[in-house]
DNA sequence: ACCTGAACACCGTTCAAGT
DNA sequence: ACCTGAACACCGTTCAAGT
């Protein structure tokens, strides 16, 4: 066939079955000639949209940070008071948790670093603009932004509950005598990450406004 | 060659060099090939060793969590009091990150879970067991595991200041106002991601901390 | 410009053959 | 029991050829 008239694909489908090829099967399972026969032609075709695979994975992973609300950090227009940093930070924390739990297969790619992607970076100067403009120093800013990323992307990673095998018989008494009822945990694994995710997160800010106390009592 | 009169793999070297391998050149540079080459074997002598890939992946993965320091969570013997839990999570997770952070390229696999490794279901058995010694109910034992396990995974996994490219050219002040410093954060990877941890660390043990107050003065 | 088939140097794994 | 080479069905990517 060679040229069609209109074109077969478009960097956007790419992106969109490539993501639901990760999500169904894992990172594995994408390869580039899976990829262009779930899209219905032959593998090279792809390299005329993305110079490498790479290039492919790093539009995924974009998109998927596309995802994250970042609304809360809009800087005070007139008339609408900035949001508190506690309650933005937990807002956005729960959406970026629920962007990126959506589709745990990615997160080691994305847990990389914003690189030159347009939506990390915008995440990430939301995120320090807004503290800094709540009166964290400018060091700070940038610790919490990272240890906020480190909480969410671990949590994202893989559930915690799941991780144990609901075989009874992998946790001997006598080896692991505290683990009698963790074949349990994978049964419930919605409600034990879900209450993890709030638990450290609470503790996180509360953490953070006890250190945000103490920086204001000294100026 | 054949059968040699003396093997010339053991699961151990094997796992070390694959250890080696993953840490100097990445996940995706383990091959079976590769690996064995550099064994100066021949690809499918590995199996002779291992099933599958996969198996010894697990193998590699348990070996980094055999380093985690667990001393903290020996139970109270004849004369030696148990360590307050603040005190022994704090050790703990210092030593969990060490221990992960020296192998950031595996920490994904790692971050599946324990599964049947039998180092990671040790591990998980002592926090639990002394969360749960500690006074904590069961419920919130499991929650703070597994909390713990996000911020530790997520500080290993990768590092943040390095996520942010050096070129300064990436940082467009129309479309990124706050990142205007941020080429400068790989410079200081060490540092950056050092200080963020302990913050977060120390931010979660004193939110923790207030939640344990709660507990005690209730009951 | 955008698709194709053929080709290259790779993969994980199986298996029969050797000692 | 533990190694080998050959083979199978896969990879990512390049490239000349087609419209």
């Amino acid at each position: 066939m060679a040229r069609p008239r209109t074109p077969l694909l478009s960097r956007e489908r790419i992106v969109a079955v490539a993501l639901r090829l990760i999500d169904d099967e894992g990172l594995d399972a994408l390869s580039t000639r899976r990829l262009a026969t779930e899209l219905s032609v032959s593998g090279p075709s792809l390299y005329n949209h993305f110079a490498t695979k790479d290039e492919l994975l790093d539009a995924v992973v974009d998109s998927v940070i596309g995802e994250v609300d970042l609304s809360m950090f809009q800087p005070a227009g007139t008339g609408t008071a900035e949001t508190p940093w506690p309650e933005a930070l937990r807002d956005w924390a729960r959406s970026y948790r629920s962007a990126l739990a959506a589709h745990p297969n990615i997160v080691p790619v994305l847990a990389q670093g914003p690189g030159r992607r347009p939506n990390a970076l915008r995440l990430a100067d939301a995120v320090f603009g807004h503290l800094v403009e709540s009166g964290w120093p400018r060091g700070q800013a940038t610790r919490i932004g990272a240890l906020m990323r480190y909480f969410v992307t671990g949590s994202a990673l893989a559930s915690f509950a799941a991780g144990f095998p609901s075989d009874a018989e992998v946790y001997d008494a006598a080896d692991y005598p505290h683990l009698g009822e963790a074949h349990r945990l994978a049964g419930h694994r919605g409600t034990v990450d879900e209450g993890a995710f709030e638990t450290g997160l609470e503790a996180l800010l509360d953490g953070l406004a006890l250190r945000y106390a103490r920086l204001v009592e000294r100026s």
